[in-house]
DNA sequence: ATTACATATGAACAGATGATCATATGTTTG
DNA sequence: CAAACATATGATCATCTGTTCATATGTAAT
């Protein structure tokens, strides 16, 4: 958070910072990766999700009948879940159990937790 | 993450750890803000924008500019980045400044950026 | 006051999203 | 192998989202 830029287009009187903040920007895919991330994050069962897979890894219907919801439902958002690597599975016998795959997962959460906190 | 829970709902040998989970889950209103708030970071846009405030505050047409898109579009997307408080802006004249509010963005974008870097 | 400039806002429309329902897949047991 | 169980998947539909377009608001300068 330097000089500001001043207003406008054509008028910019530091192009050179324009400049400079278009060479800093990642990538557009990895933009594109990063909301896609966060779009995860973005919805009620997902989170609820999350939060129960904190305490213990669980499998399917075990979920389902914490967040009062059908068995799809729930198989559906694992999928997305899991294509967005926030959590794996194993399977043992008929039942796959579910658990979170990292600790970004937690630590995004918490500080998502934070800022509304405030 | 201690012991699993068995499959399946009458079937479960640990309903005091599904009871323990029930309780240990944040309150519904908080949950949906959870994932009101990610769903800001959840668009490419949104995203873009708050790159580009890293570097700088900037007004409207500054970052339109930047990310090559109609002054609209951003004064909307910097509309709803302003009610989940993630930026602030101050008026100069007839130029609106915008920048950003904290530092949990950077950490949130930050996490995320390892996430999907791996 | 009138004009120009910077930004905001409302309506509208196309595209994305999430739950449901029906059904399919894969595993174990008898 | 047939039946039961746990989970996955595809289609459908109502709802939500983001951009565009036209226009409104607010500020400064002449």
């Amino acid at each position: 958070m330097q000089d500001r830029i001043e207003c406008c287009e054509e008028h910019c009187v530091h192009p050179e910072i324009l400049e400079h903040v278009k060479l800093e920007m990642p990538n557009e895919e990895a933009l594109y990766d990063l909301a896609e991330l966060f779009k995860v994050f973005g919805d009620t069962t997902r989170i609820r999700i999350l939060y129960v897979l904190f305490e213990s890894e669980m499998c399917v219907c075990d979920i389902a009948e914490l967040l009062n919801m059908s068995q799809s439902a729930i198989s559906h958002q694992l999928r997305v879940l899991k294509q967005a690597k926030l959590v794996g599975n194993r399977r043992e016998g008929k039942t796959i159990y579910y658990f979170l795959a990292d600790d970004h997962v937690r630590t995004i959460i918490g500080q998502g937790m934070e800022h509304i906190e405030e």
